[in-house]
DNA sequence: CTGAAAGCGCTTACAG
DNA sequence: CTGAAAGCGCTTACAG
């Protein structure tokens, strides 16, 4: 620091010293006594909000030590004593489904902005799993929970709200709960769907449904039938056939047992863009095309949808928004848990591509 | 439990106590007190590794007051002590990107089955942000740290690897460093690629290349000039386009300079499914057809390109495999870090589809 | 403005 | 087999 060339040789040894530090790293201690203060006034000195308390020669001092020693908080030992861990807890059904990579994006962006990171745990559909998995975050005293796994009635959730542990839902609500959450307007999506269809000229719809004990299949569905009583449309209990699960497979059994109705459908609105691929698949294995002999709309507007053959007509979730939102909710709950929960929901749009057009006949 | 009927009771009783602890977690104290046995002893006996210790009937009465109390040992408060989080760090530059899905999903299984959760941190492709991000998961104390994000030529990692910390790399390595690694054979990947091209009869191939600064990129063009010469074929300065990422858009911008050589060529292998997309996208704006005017091959088999128009051959990479043989790796670095660094390498496929045909002279 | 001390919840030698 | 004590790295009233 005294002349240029040895203010690079220190640059150097700096580094060097940081680098080593890292092996074991310096504490706070270390720090103060290298500053010659007290290990509470250097706690204070390297706390943005707390160091206006301290002299400008001592800031000084334990600045350089700090640097000199790559010092960096101890988070977890910090987080002992201030009961505030800074991790939030996410739980994904599936991390591999392309549905969650924006709302994961969006909601850890967003959370890392506030200082807080996220552990990503891929719990999977057993409950006995999810809730092993869930009690794991929980002992890592994460501040806050947000669960993508949710069903329409899910003990799980009661359970976790009872224990005042700030949580969030995402993407699936439950039923009868008092819980924030974030979701898109499911009904609304598939009555653009369906509206959309209808324009096109299609009056033999029928609804290729979501697990009926999620939020995003009943609401979708749900959404369905009322597009089509609203614009006169005939539905009966043939209608809507519910997929297992959102998977291209679960799609593509359920195809089949609409397309072997006795009056085939001219148009078919998915609750999600895999069971719109699966019937897409279906179709292409029995000799038919979309759009020429079936519309096929889907839901959530993957990557890669408008690449498909033919280029899916979809309702597009508007996915980073949604994890942001969620976020949001989450560390407004850990700031004031008392307030009331609540719901938020995020409109979807239409994207018309080339699986939709008017009916043949 | 001393009658039925009190059991059932003091069932619904505890269930109460349990959500109730979760508000303000029961602690090792007031287990060990609620039992009457000192705090260490309650340690101990909550301790599968050390419960043996402990005589029956006291192991009992700490069993039964930790249950009742619905105690969950403070992960982190331990951590404290023995210097082991459990807590790993895992970087990927765009947790959207679907290559990396199944490799997360791989990863933080194997590690949540071995008493491991992941932190996962959405770097970006921003130096700056990017060690921002990592900085933090240190200051986490996690145990390792897994980095999707190495770059060829890459400071951080070796600064990283100074500092001792157990240290993995995945999908990517970097050059001249001893640091463990698992990543896909991409040398052979492009060569199984360009070998189907030339068996289909192709001479004339280009290939779109990925960013040099990355070892996938560099690899697999690599790859891409072994194979051609192997078999005789020309190669010159104009054969190979590096676009400057994997996207869809750099994909399209590098096929257009492919695309404006003097003699263009009846086959393209990309260096990455996204690359192959946006060649297509140039190729249907052109009003060529693909297989028709020109075969394409990508690499990754990302969800999805079996859908796409026309369906892409790739190169599939085992994902999962490879996050799951990263975590195992990166769990004996833990173990033993004083051991030779192995470097993995996984052995991709070759999936024959639509986008690949005889040239058409 | 700075220091001394208590304590967050746990584990682990050390005694007995 | 169990208890008493130290200490992991930090923050934060409490003094001065």
């Amino acid at each position: 620091m005294t002349t240029d060339r040895a203010g690079t040789s220190c640059h150097a040894c700096n580094q060097l010293q940081m680098d080593m530090s890292l092996s074991s790293p310096a504490t706070l201690k270390s720090v103060a006594d290298a500053a010659g203060v007290h290990l509470s006034t250097a706690s204070r000195a390297l706390d943005p909000a707390r160091r206006h308390l301290i002299g400008p020669d001592v800031l000084q001092r334990v600045e350089t030590a700090a640097r000199e020693l790559g010092y960096r908080r101890d988070m977890m030992a910090a987080a002992l004593r201030t009961r505030r861990t800074r991790l939030v807890g996410l739980a994904v059904p599936d991390i591999a489904n392309p549905v969650f990579a924006p709302i994961i994006a969006g909601l850890s962006a967003h959370l890392a902005d506030a200082g807080y990171s996220t552990i990503v745990a891929d719990v999977g559909a057993d409950r006995a799993r999810q809730k092993r998995l869930t009690d794991d975050l929980i002992a890592r005293r994460v501040d806050g929970l947000v669960l993508a796994t949710a069903l329409l009635e899910d003990g799980a959730v009661a359970a976790l709200l009872q224990a005042s542990l700030p949580l969030v839902l995402v993407n699936r609500v439950a039923a009868g709960l008092a819980v924030p959450a974030v979701t898109s307007d499911d009904r609304l999506g598939m009555r653009l769907a369906v509206a959309h269809l209808i324009a096109l000229g299609h009056s033999r719809i029928a609804h290729l449904a979501g697990p009926q004990q999620i939020s995003t299949g009943r609401q979708r569905q749900e959404g369905f039938f009322a597009a089509m009583t609203a614009a006169g449309l005939d539905v009966d209990a043939t209608s809507a056939v519910a997929a297992t699960d959102y998977s291209v497979q679960g799609g593509e059994a359920a195809a089949r047992k609409l397309l072997a109705a006795h009056v085939r459908p001219t148009a078919l609105a998915a609750a999600n863009d895999l069971l719109a691929i699966g019937a897409l698949r279906v179709l292409r294995a029995e000799g038919l095309t979309s759009p020429g002999d079936m519309s096929v709309t889907g839901f959530n507007d993957m990557p890669l949808v408008d690449m498909i053959n033919p280029p899916l007509t979809t309702i597009r979730i508007r996915g980073n928004e949604i994890g942001r939102e969620a976020a949001a909710l989450l560390l407004q709950r850990i700031a004031s848990p008392g307030a009331a929960p609540v719901q938020r929901v995020i409109l979807p749009d239409l994207i018309v591509r080339g699986s939709t057009a008017p009916p043949r006949d």
